[in-house]
DNA sequence: GTCTATATCTCGATAGAC
DNA sequence: GTCTATCGAGATATAGAC
């Protein structure tokens, strides 16, 4: 007997098995971006779409290759978002390149919020080899930023500040916009992007 | 100073009871943080002081008890902290008032980086009333940095941007200082409280 | 693909001896 | 104040029917 009200595609299996994996997916996003990744009970996860727990185990090995999954297809979407941001600004400048990075980094982290949020805090959960996974697609990523900051930096266009300080800077201030942001709140993404990048880039003290 | 508020004696077994009780407390930041407070078993905080982890029910009530211990005694250090700096900072330009104010808050989070880490990240693995209870701690921090940007913007000292985008903007990234900051490392206290003030004021752009 | 039933383990917490 | 022994709950994961 179907418990969850939907309706069984019988005519694409493959279809409905990719919509199934995704249904799981968000739901466990939702899960672990609520209650950390030890917080997230399976039985929970299951039950929030309407499944049992052992049902699982058809669409995905381990609880840990599930998070693993999230944290892989994060990081390497943001990664392309960005990436392509850069690229595609129309531009040599440090000082564009560096605002469209930050438009794409904030815009992400806005959509995308859970996501982002759980790739951002939950590579303690992780084994030594998937961290070690994870950590090295977070190293790539950062190095899309700080080349950009290098860029500049050599160019006179910005301050003479420690590269890795500035990095972490900028990264801890924009990734936290997973933390508080609401869609349909007094801000658009607009918004905050914008806000940021000018406040990265200028600071907050008016020009006198 | 001692850290917890108390007056410890030497000598007494109430000195004894508040040394272990500290014990027990570090070992709990310490697991906590790098496993999550889902991810920080008892037996393991008991196992990491030399006892058995039904001795621990000696010291606290529960290990919520403890966690909530953890934020409340860390948010009040840090409120007491960042108060003092900005009032006996000497000056009544929120310019210095709000460099005073990042500098103590980076301090905090560099030098007890693990409470710190632990205080910005469990909220929710406190139940309903106790995660209100902390909520309200952290909303009035918050309003010692929301009052001097309000300040310098109505003084026409600050840019007039959004007051909550630039409060979460600033307080987002000098709260990662206590994810990434290692003591004895390259970089001093003093490098990133003062590379953090120079940053949130005047930007990564150079002067023209 | 999902189910029921279950194995195995670990968790927080308590009881009571010393 | 710490110990051993234990309880009951809930965790991930597996087996096998349908």
């Amino acid at each position: 007997m179907n418990t969850n009200g939907r309706t069984p595609s019988a005519s694409t299996p493959l279809g409905a098995e990719l919509d199934r994996r995704q249904t799981i997916y968000d739901a466990m996003v939702h899960l672990i971006y609520l209650k950390g990744y030890n917080g997230a009970p399976l039985r929970a996860v299951a039950e929030s779409i309407g499944i049992r727990m052992p049902s699982l185990y058809h669409h995905f090995a381990s609880k840990e290759d599930l998070l693993l999954e999230i944290m892989s297809r994060t990081m390497n979407d943001l990664t392309e978002s960005v990436s392509t941001a850069i690229n595609e600004c129309g531009s040599d400048e440090p000082e564009h390149r560096l605002r469209a990075a930050i438009l794409a980094h904030v815009a992400f982290h806005a959509e995308r919020r859970e996501e982002a949020f759980v790739a951002d805090s939950e590579l303690r959960a992780l084994d030594a080899d998937n961290r070690a996974l994870i950590a090295s697609l977070r190293d790539k990523y950062e190095e899309l930023f700080a080349q950009v900051l290098r860029d500049g930096r050599s160019k006179g266009i910005f301050i003479n500040l420690d590269e890795r300080l500035a990095l972490n800077a900028l990264l801890g201030m924009c990734s936290q916009v997973s933390v508080w942001y609401r869609s349909g709140g007094r801000l658009t993404i607009d918004d905050v992007s914008k806000g940021y990048s000018d406040l990265f880039l200028s600071g907050v003290l008016s020009p006198h």
